[in-house]
DNA sequence: CGCAAGCCTTGATCCAGGTCAACGGAATGC
DNA sequence: GCATTCCGTTGACCTGGATCAAGGCTTGCG
């Protein structure tokens, strides 16, 4: 029945980032995610195709089925920044109730499911249980921004690369082999480094042996203690 | 009947940064918030006191009264962050369920309500309106985060710095006169700069007209245009 | 297969902002 | 009133990461 929908149980429906831990859908609550399901559309998109721009109105909000999706902006100048990038489960786009601030753009192929704003809000409305899903949704959101003000506000290079690292190993769950969907100058963009730096600090982790890079979309923690002491807060 | 609780209508009780505008609690809202101050209890702190500490578990959230709180991060080797800066009138402290993951500390001497979150809680169950509007207050402040991520990963150090008067008058919603409350270090450790670079910028600005700065904690804007076109994006 | 277009990587050089150091001026205490 | 402490400001110098430049490695296509 749920199946249809590919990835995710109804029981993990606003599944995020594993990394702040705690499922928020809990039993009981069945009923009001399986309505919500069936308000979306599945769509796919191309590798780079924008799936909403910076000035769009905010009227409908996505989750993830497969692939992985940046969030991102281009500044007047070209100087471009990625706020977040979000994987398979994780539900984006929730914004304000204006224009779009930021533009979603997929990594690679990407199939989402679509929902509209009013559709989810009247149901949230009848089913107040799902506003609590939501507001720990952002709770957990706000919590990630935030650990990524610092890391974008007092960390070095070395540290903003070993933290990415270890943040992809934790969403994916995966405690070696790490399959890198993103390009380096996403990743740049996404640490506030320039590309040449990021290749710099990946090839001097793999000449001490931290890591091993057999292609440059796959990246294999050898060292996880080194890994973390690098960040060490 | 409001004035006990000092400033703040009940119609603006979650106010937060006026910058995304929209009034969160409506009309029709009032018992539920009149209920909400009634769950509250005033303290007051002085000048660089600890509200609350990394570590302790988040059962309670706050609003202030009067004065600034700074939201910040020691790292191991002495870098401080600060994630945000609180004015009189936001509530802050509204985090996960588990332990506080940055300390809240006075930046003058501060009044806060403070409010039990088993206790809200329950409130907000039996009223759901209010579900709304704590979602609507964290998304502004995923929204500004956001904003900071930018300034933070991808923006020089004079646009660093007028951005931040810009978003000061904003808040204060004033136009030429600023108070500073914070010093010159807390407002470095707030941008990812140093001391000095930040005292640099200023003296820069101050001296091509931009700016005026009869004390360290007062700043007036001369040329509003310059400094919009610094940060320009 | 050969060629072109994208990435990724590495090296050489540069510079914005960090670090170190000195000093001034207001607030606080004795 | 004087000493001390705490900020803020300014100057001199240094460095981490940016910028510029040159290949290398895939992938796709004629």
């Amino acid at each position: 029945m749920f199946k249809q929908f590919g990835i995710g149980a109804p029981s993990e429906f606003f599944t995020q980032p594993p990394s702040v831990g705690v499922s928020i859908a809990r039993s009981g609550q069945l009923d009001e995610l399986v309505a919500l399901e069936q308000l979306g559309s599945r769509r796919s998109f191309a590798r780079d195709a924008e799936i909403y721009a910076e000035g769009d109105r905010a009227d409908c909000w996505f989750k993830i089925v497969s692939g992985t999706v940046r969030i991102c902006k281009l500044m007047a100048d070209g100087r471009r920044h990625i706020a977040e990038f979000f994987h398979a489960g994780d539900c984006f786009g929730l914004d304000g109730e204006g224009e779009r601030t930021f533009a979603a753009e997929a990594v690679g192929d990407v199939i989402v499911m679509r929902f509209n704003r009013a559709a989810t809000e009247r149901l949230i409305d009848e089913r107040p249980v799902l506003a609590r899903c939501m507001c720990n949704m952002m709770l957990r959101n706000l919590a990630h921004a935030q650990t990524r003000l610092l890391l974008l506000g007092r960390m070095t290079a070395p540290e903003r690369v070993a933290s990415f690292l270890l943040e992809l190993a934790e969403r994916r769950d995966v405690r070696r082999v790490l399959e890198v969907p993103m390009s380096r100058n996403d990743i740049a963009d996404y640490l506030g480094l320039t590309i040449e730096t990021v290749c710099r600090v990946l090839s001097a982790m793999k000449r001490d042996g931290t890591i091993a890079i057999p292609n440059p979309h796959r990246i294999e923690i050898c060292d996880r203690d080194a890994l973390e002491a690098t960040v060490e807060m």
